[in-house]
DNA sequence: CCGCATCCCTATAGATACTG
DNA sequence: CAGTATCTATAGGGATGCGG
């Protein structure tokens, strides 16, 4: 991915430069409900990447800002990463995308709670996972 | 691209299953802007995607119900291509990848102008879109 | 011409084994 | 635990062909 080659001026063509494959979302999607994951946090999320890939991925993720590799030497997890502000604002795309999927898509109901709050007041929603968020 | 393989029951790991990939909203984009469009309309977008390439997402979009093929026989556009319910519901992340994206990338003025409505009043102008886009 | 299909070749993605 | 290394599979680019 991103070997600084941008496509077009479109700025949706340069989002996905930067995040349009198959792994990136899925990776903000878990620092999303997570805050913080560690590297094993993200093999053990559910689909099954690939270490190299997931290798690949952070760090194509990290270059382009939107996340921070944390070292926290002489703890438990060494190692973990947060969003930046800049990954945190991908929240109301990704909040997006989770409505749109679950018209269209048979989601487990603890799946759907995640975003329960994005039905009824969707910006008020999105505001405070935002918040959460920098917090961390 | 997706042959029939969930990775998980997360939506947004479903949802990319179908669009996830660098060419795919780029199709839906164009649709977005220009409603209905030839193949040739798609070559001549600005990213320069391959005929092979298009080709494939194009039925790959067909078979996932995110755009409809319509046979024109007898006039000059004997086929083109618009989006189905499904697609244009695609419209809300596409506004919001446009917004994140002009936060974070330089956008030439014009490429600008094609959101502008969704700055002052971004329901609104989803709305908007998407009643024109059903019209097609 | 237009809308693809096909072939060839390269680049990237991905699975698995292994390492500091 | 947090990654490399290695190998294979697939995506993608470019040229060309072909029926309507």
């Amino acid at each position: 991915m991103n070997k600084n080659k941008k496509r077009s001026d479109c700025p949706i063509s340069n989002s996905l430069d930067i995040w349009g494959d198959k792994w990136s979302l899925l990776i903000i999607r878990d620092l999303m409900f997570n805050k913080t994951c560690t590297y094993k946090d993200f093999l053990n999320a559910g689909e099954g990447i690939a270490t190299n890939i997931l290798s690949a991925r952070l760090a194509s993720l990290e270059e382009n800002g939107m996340i921070e590799k944390v070292d926290n030497p002489g703890t438990k997890t060494r190692v973990y990463y947060k969003l930046t502000t800049k990954g945190i604002e991908l929240v109301p795309i990704l909040v997006e995308v989770h409505l749109w999927a679950e018209k269209y898509f048979t989601i487990p109901a603890d799946i759907k709670a995640r975003i329960k709050g994005a039905k009824t007041d969707k910006e008020g929603f999105i505001k405070a996972s935002i918040k959460e968020l920098k917090k961390a």
